[in-house]
DNA sequence: AATTACAATGAGTTTAAAGTCAGTGAGTTT
DNA sequence: AAACTCACTGACTTTAAACTCATTGTAATT
């Protein structure tokens, strides 16, 4: 059984990372260990008391993350979707973190190496799942006959794409004002 | 008549901005005023006689490279090219400055605003340029009917989803190493 | 009830970066 | 050739971030 200090710990941890994560998510990852002990309403010491440094912060943070999607994609697989349906659900799932995804896509290159690895678990799960939706549709629509990785490679540049440039195509959410246009367009890309 | 001085001070600013665009490209733009003043063997302060502050010698730097890109560019679209040899063309051009090319797209948005213009404004030039080229390739071969801000997104998606996650296909230049195939594949996705 | 453990605090330390400026000496002007 | 100008220098200042630690008060243990 869990005492109460336990208890608060495992609470303010939760709150740590769920600021680190707005912060993240709204000012990039040069957000500052200050401006997320403001948000989480702790002292600025007390990050260091769940985080030995702002690096392993963002792991777990990262981790999270990644069990998050995974959750979220998992449900889908079970389902005998059709292709548009999976990039449709595809795309909704990021539009729950479309801030932070942005951010992360943005400037995981200058994230510590760990945080690298766990954006590409991240990323082969979506693979995997987009693979096996593609094999099941082969038998129903033409698919052309290219590489299953540059199909699954051109369908994350292009919504990693509109993400990265948000800024170009509209002033609120890509994902949701140009979802349609996408999966309407991809799939015309890959289609016989 | 340009006197010794100017003719210096010229010298001096051309050669900080190669060793800027140098440690730019190869520690990403993190990279500081010490370590670019040490890699163009002057003193710190000297960068500041040119540039008051380092975002203005990023925006320097950008302006240079942009004109550069946009001669190379200049001389494809005057040639009759196809539309394989002018996207092989590209990736050339990219080849010439892909470290600091990669860093560029991947960094772009902790870049001061004004650095951003100047991006948007490069990337403009090839969308033009690509624009002309499948207008006339249309002609000669069959294209799918998808609007041109899709075929010209979705090739810029695929080599910087390349460039930026570099580390997952090779170690060496993924430019180089994959023009061919992704040449090959894109031409694939966009014909009927 | 007394003692011990520890989560949380926030002022203080360290570090590293950008930016400043008086001084120097070679170039330019008179 | 004397007076002046200015590119360049590098030690210094400022700023802002990560990280530390003695102290505090509450929870857990004895």
């Amino acid at each position: 059984m869990k005492t109460k200090r336990q208890i608060q710990k495992e609470a303010t941890r939760k709150i740590i990372l769920n600021a680190a994560y707005q912060m993240y998510a709204n000012e990039g990852f040069s957000a500052t260990t200050n401006q997320i002990a403001k948000a989480a309403n702790v002292s600025h010491g007390t990050i260091f008391v769940h985080f030995p440094t702002v690096d392993n912060l963002i792991i777990c943070l990262l981790e999270r993350f990644g069990s998050e999607i995974n959750e979220h994609l998992h449900l889908l697989s079970e389902k005998d979707e059709s292709l548009e349906t999976f990039l449709a659900a595809h795309i909704n799932v990021l539009i729950c973190y479309e801030d932070f995804y942005k951010r992360l896509i943005s400037e995981i290159n200058s994230l510590p190496q760990e945080a690298k690895y766990v954006f590409i678990n991240i990323q082969s799960v979506v693979s995997f799942h987009l693979n096996q939706v593609i094999e099941r549709e082969k038998e129903k629509m033409a698919i052309k006959e290219i590489p299953m990785h540059i199909i699954f490679n051109s369908w994350l540049g292009l919504i990693h794409y509109y993400l990265t440039n948000n800024y170009l195509f509209t002033a609120g959410s890509v994902l949701t004002d140009h979802k349609d246009e996408l999966i309407l367009n991809y799939i015309k890309l890959i289609r016989k």
